[in-house]
DNA sequence: CACTAACTGAGAATTGATTATCGTATCTCC
DNA sequence: GGAGATACGATAATCAATTCTCAGTTAGTG
């Protein structure tokens, strides 16, 4: 087997990605190419360190990764498949929930139902 | 000491917060009352169980817990303190994110930033 | 007060995610 | 082609959160 670009096939697949993954997604997305699990965390961990890549938080479990170089969006989470998809554009208003003395550097926002797919199939 | 409502205690505690606490954290508010982690978590899996509690997912670590009465509400996880608020009111347009094929069935939004006594305190 | 069933606290066991280890394979640079 | 450095996959180790176990305690009932 190949062995010299395990990494960059891991952080390929991140990128085609249609959303954040996590380690174990993207590890199964890889299977048959013989990358580890291992690897997978090492070019996750490598990504995050040169700024490339970044750990989000979406909802339900563990870290995911996507690439650094994506415009502020925000997710979709399929409650079917527990996938996570890329949403683009932003929300307006946040500030007037915010009560006196908070401030507020940043925002989350996640929608959740199903996908495409997932809809299509019930 | 007593030990008649254990468990009361707890749900007592979660009431009386400003917004949903983890299993720890809750705990770590009762230190003085011998409640033991252990009737922590009991009691938040009982009132679940019993549809008064609900589980929710802020950010950053676990689960936490908080009383069903609420009205819908967003929350505001301190970045200094890790805590989180409740905070009121919604915001709009959410559906105009959506991908063709997708369908909604509910939101989450998190505020980050710093809280009252922390911004005080910087 | 005696009896029984439910509750409790402490800590062990489990779980899932992540990280570290190790022997082998591959690459780089001569 | 060879030496040393680096990367690899498998799996063991770690870590935090949660659940389970168990012996002692307590509420409830008469």
């Amino acid at each position: 087997m190949r062995r010299a670009k395990q990494q960059q096939i891991v952080l390929r697949a991140l990128d085609e990605a249609d959303g954040p993954l996590s380690a174990r997604e993207l590890w199964s997305r890889l299977s048959g190419t013989g990358v580890g699990l291992a690897t997978v965390y090492r070019a996750l961990q490598r990504g995050v360190e040169k700024g490339t890549l970044e750990a989000v938080e979406v909802l339900g479990g563990g870290l995911r990764y996507e690439p650094r170089d994506r415009e502020h969006h925000h997710h979709f989470l399929c409650s079917i498949c527990d996938r996570a998809f890329d949403l683009f554009g932003c929300v307006e208003g946040l500030e007037s929930l915010l009560p006196g003395g908070f401030q507020m550097t940043g925002h989350e926002v996640v929608l959740l139902g199903t996908c495409d797919g997932c809809g299509d199939a019930a």
